[in-house]
DNA sequence: TATTACGTTAACGTAAGCGTCAATTATCAA
DNA sequence: TTGATAATTGACGCTTACGTTAACGTAATA
């Protein structure tokens, strides 16, 4: 099975980052590309990883929060009993923030809605009005 | 109606934050306590903004998005449709930020399962195994 | 009165997360 | 061969969001 390779430009256009973000995420170990020469070689596990990392950007988690949690995914399998303990410990208190996320959003999405039927009624009556 | 105050290490205590996040919040703008000589007395607007704040921080926002939008939340009435149109607008892009948020959210929730799931039947062999 | 607790401003320090050159190399098409 | 395009490694700079002294004032309490 051919594996399916990447420049670092085509993850940079792909994921709407720039080179240099990839470069600095190698450097924190998010991805590690092959070398053909001097040029990286990403593979489709590199891609994977920086999605999740983009994606844990976006949720507010520093870059070693996101290694960390991306390191997790990759480590099943052929653990000891502590290192699996720790896993899931990790994961528990991952889970329970993104919990208290969930309720923000939902939070602050009531509240935008609110304001919203506000402003939207308050416009309207402007529009009767013809204050234009 | 009397109006209850607060200090700023009230504040401080109750969000589980620092004096000096407190007032870095008031040179951007997202409290405005008054004066008693040269301490601060916080109202219940301030904490609420403060609520308001560390909640938007905890999604990610920076300190300036989170200003304009706890902004937006006090300004409704009396605007003019120009300031309500782009109200309006800012309203939904971040909507569709926290939506996006949302769904990344779960995403994450359903990976972390997952691996939580894998992790716990590896440990469950591991025990049988008596592998201690 | 001395201590303790809490408040103040001012200023420097720092970690994170890139942006932005600069100087260089390699590739590929015209 | 000559650009044009894309890649590389430093290295410096910048913003954000505070932490951390320092140096000092005030107020209640022992």
């Amino acid at each position: 099975m051919e594996q399916k390779t990447y420049t670092i430009s085509d993850l940079a256009k792909e994921h709407e980052v720039t080179p240099r973000t990839i470069r600095l995420y190698e450097e924190i170990g998010i991805v590690a590309p092959q070398r053909d020469g001097n040029k990286r070689i990403y593979a489709e596990r590199d891609r994977v990883r920086l999605r999740l990392a983009i994606r844990g950007k976006g949720l507010g988690m520093s870059l070693a929060e996101v290694k960390e949690l991306i390191d997790m995914y990759d480590n099943t399998g052929r653990d000891e009993k502590k290192q699996l303990k720790r896993l899931l410990e990790k994961l528990q208190e991952r889970r329970d923030i993104l919990l208290t996320q969930r309720r923000d959003i939902e939070l602050t999405l009531a509240e935008i809605d609110r304001i919203a039927d506000k402003a939207r009624s308050t416009l309207a009556e402007l529009e009767r009005a013809k204050v234009n």
